[in-house]
DNA sequence: CTTGACCTTGACGCTGGGGTCAAGGTTTAC
DNA sequence: GTAAACCTTGACCCCAGCGTCAAGGTCAAG
């Protein structure tokens, strides 16, 4: 299967799974003029990776799903390593979660004291 | 007042303030030889911008705050567009907090498949 | 006169996940 | 034999907010 193929059937651009490839997601073997050559299990894996990809992890990341499958795996984040992933993750999220909410108060209180400040002193 | 006197009592690094500049938020005059001449309102202007940078506002959206400023006002928030900018912020983090608070529940539900597919399934 | 501390504009680097040419080699189909 | 549809590597572009040189002008102190 050559890389066309290969992104249309995991539904992503031949771009993104050059892209997989210089993050080191995917190492395709060579054909004798070059060509990258992908099997089967290729199309899980890319697969794997974009819907990773858009749970906002980074390619990074996503390292120990795809070895969890090249070992041999019919799913992703059955290894220990993908569920700490999964945790690293939701940590990350809820941290982030936290900082906005803290945002969101200073935001609110800033208003509330700029709009009582109109009200009160506008014409003082 | 010169560009790094101007940096030091702001808080802040030369280079933010030629950014700044460059994103239209301050406008010096120049001394003949070609330096950056700031007063003392200045100073008041890119504290200004560096508090709602920090609030997560981008460079543009600071400009009806940095306006307010010009026009006379003590408080670069008590104008009508300001308040625009806060209530705009605010939905902004609102809808992230949306977002990522939906990506945490996706994540902890593939949490929950995984392990329980670990306990149940491991040697089936 | 020279050092040193300023100042100027210009321009590349960084982070993520690719988009989008460029320029050229290969293979398939007619 | 040639056009269409592949494939290859290389490299610039995007978004934000600067950091960090580069190369050179200015100015006060000794």
């Amino acid at each position: 299967m050559h890389i066309k193929d290969l992104a249309e059937r995991a539904g992503v651009t031949v771009r993104a799974v050059r892209y997989y490839e210089s993050r080191g997601l995917i190492t395709p073997r060579r054909e004798p003029n070059g060509y990258r050559a992908y099997d089967d299990a290729d199309v899980g894996v890319v697969r794997e990776v974009r819907a990773l990809l858009s749970l906002g992890m980074t390619a990074e990341e996503t390292h120990p799903f795809v070895e969890c499958l090249r070992a041999g795996n019919d799913r992703a984040d059955v290894c220990p390593a993908s569920l700490s992933a999964y945790r690293r993750r939701i940590a990350e999220v809820d941290a982030r979660i936290a900082e906005l909410t803290a945002l969101r108060g200073q935001l609110t209180d800033l208003l509330v004291q700029a709009e009582t400040y109109r009200t009160h002193e506008e014409t003082a």
